[in-house]
DNA sequence: AAGCTGCGTGAATCATCTC
DNA sequence: TGAGATGATTCACGCAGCT
């Protein structure tokens, strides 16, 4: 019994040892009570990922007609915004408890339920350090096109009061950001393929599992080897196994006994790094895409100038105020309309259009090209 | 009548206008309170960019928010926020009497107010549709190098309540981003340059005139063209410019005469966008209803001819005076049967069916645009 | 072998009109 | 007002299976 041997190895210690923090491990039950029941000021840095509330009602369906797995998990169910106000209330403040003086706190949230995270917790005396973004590379797409696709998640940062002290280390975050200084957008993959646990069926294991990717930011950034990290709902373990690689300690709390012990038989399989600067990803830099109408937008072209297409500016079209192009018989991006002018499967309308300046030609890439140069900074 | 002394040169084109909501113009006065004394269910759009913290002093004048350095230990937090709560519930609620039942609502902010607005606006019964990051591609470094660099700021958009209905022109919005569907993270470059409002001293105006390029994008997406667009916080104007320019009405409202002097002089200047046709949505959904029974009625398709389904035109049905079609086991409308032989919930008839022309197969869709054209026409 | 294609899926507050 | 009919709507990426 290969599960059972790693779990009661990584959730109990040692028997001499009686005091829960001075080794990680997975306690089983409700977050605030748990906390609670801790003693007050021993946690270098919590990590939250509570429920969202997200008030799934109905279905959804794809264009073709599959399922979205939607989560409508019992523990994501709330009565009202005050039951969920008043859950909020009781784990930030039993956090609060067991947070050092110069301890910092994360928590994890999307639109449903951020803000009444961020307002509670400045309403608790929270001292909020950043919002962070979690730029999904592959969001799910809005599939009924009645909104923007909901690409992102926030992080908020907080000190435990207004002049607490905080870690932050600085440099790892440069090192980290190609020498840049890391800002408060990142952009991190969901979790999926294999780092994504499964259960018996081969079904992911939970539904709101976090890329390791973004506790590794979140530990490097806040915490010192050695450090405490406590992750009150710790689901299927990412930030355990995470603060495990990098050689923090770690507690985890889980109210389901299924995720608890999917924890500690992940945590078992992780092996520290012998230095924590060679596991340090080094951020991809790809040109940055830049649509056509970001060009209208910023007013490098204003709607209703002519673009001239070819070489020689033998045909002709009109720009919208949305960025599609129109000629006397079609409306659509500069691609589209560039083939069909020239009676073409394709074209690249960034070189085949151009804008008259001073008497000449200009190819409406060179305007791209000014607004990258702007994004580089 | 203070509002009527307020109404001066652009806001009252003809002296014989006494309805402020038939043209557009600045109101001076306080959000709130100008809010109320309007006509309610009168305004299809809200952008409001609201101070961080009204009763914090000095917030106003520093956007890069440095006030960490205890500058302001003297005022007690609490009644601080509290203070902050009552304004942002104030001014929402007045909101939500100008607007209509389907209007919808922008507030933008930073971490140090977001969530209070985001949390109060769901408080006062807001749905919230999405939040949005608006990633700055030059931001502020952080100097001290304590945080991460501040690189965004974050909107919301909510409509009025839960279930109501709301303009989001989808197309307009796919054509804005080179075909692909826009996200909830946009990156624009914060506003400087030549497009930064200066005062006689060559100063910035303005401490945090936002870029026309963000208000272009809310603007598109959430309005028609002659909708209404109020913004009670209007600084220097660049909701009405760009409103204006996309050929939207506007009402702004500004507390500061010298901002609202400023807002009258920029908007003046600004030229509406000539063909009307270059700012409207690609409105499909506009476009007259076309019952499938018309094109047998008017003879594009005869009675008996074979419907041809899917892309390979592997189901086949034939079709009856009435508009129906019929396969070996069922009949119904275009749509149900293209459902029932795919073996799927719902099916749009209109691209599932082909005629068969010139040993093509041609979606009967083609034939309804060409009903359309006539009904145009 | 390397490359191509098709399929599955991810924290989702995802319709509107007519009768 | 409620039920029923109409018909609009998806992006990135990993992986399996195939050429």
């Amino acid at each position: 019994m290969v599960r059972q041997a790693a779990l009661s190895r990584e959730s109990v210690p040692t028997p001499d040892n009686t005091d829960p923090l001075a080794e990680s491990g997975v306690c089983e039950g409700e977050a605030a009570a748990m906390m609670r029941a801790m003693p007050a000021k021993s946690v270098d840095l919590v990590f939250a990922d509570p429920p969202y509330n997200l008030q799934l009602e109905g279905e959804l369906t794809r264009p073709n007609h599959t399922r979205v797995d939607g989560v409508d998990d019992a523990w994501d169910q709330f009565d009202s915004l005050e039951a969920y106000d008043r859950f909020t209330r009781s784990w930030l403040q039993a956090a609060r408890h067991v947070l050092k003086d110069d301890g910092t706190l994360w928590v994890i949230g999307s639109y449903h339920n951020i803000f009444r995270v961020g307002a509670i917790l400045q309403d608790l005396g929270f001292w909020l350090l950043n919002d962070i973004v979690w730029n999904k590379t592959n969001p799910m797409p809005n599939f009924r096109g009645r909104r923007f696709a909901n690409a992102h998640e926030t992080l908020i940062w907080a000190a435990k009061s207004k002049g607490a002290r905080h870690t932050f280390n600085h440099h790892s975050m440069k090192a980290l950001n190609d020498d840049l200084q890391m800002r408060s957008d990142w952009e991190i993959p969901v979790c999926g393929g294999s780092e994504r646990i499964k259960d018996a069926h081969g079904n992911k294991a939970h539904p709101t599992q976090k890329p390791e990717a973004l506790l590794h930011r979140v530990i490097l950034a806040s915490t010192q080897p050695g450090d405490m990290v406590l992750d009150p709902f710790a689901g299927t373990g990412t930030t355990p196994a995470v603060a495990k690689r990098l050689r923090r300690r770690w507690l985890a709390i889980e109210n389901d006994p299924d995720y608890a012990a999917l924890t500690r038989e992940r945590v078992h399989h992780v092996q520290p790094v012998k230095d924590t600067r060679l596991v340090e990803a080094q951020a991809r830099r790809r040109q940055p895409r830049v649509p056509f109408g970001w060009l209208v937008e910023r007013g490098l072209i204003e709607p209703g100038t002519i673009l001239h297409g070819g070489a020689k500016g033998q045909h002709q079209a009109k720009v919208r105020a949305d960025g599609n192009i129109v000629t006397t018989d079609a409306t659509g991006s500069i691609h589209k309309i560039g083939a069909h002018v020239q009676g073409a499967p394709s074209c690249n309308g960034w070189q085949f259009w151009h804008i008259e300046q001073d008497d000449k030609l200009i190819p409406i890439d060179v305007l791209r090209q000014r607004v990258r140069a702007e994004m580089e900074g």
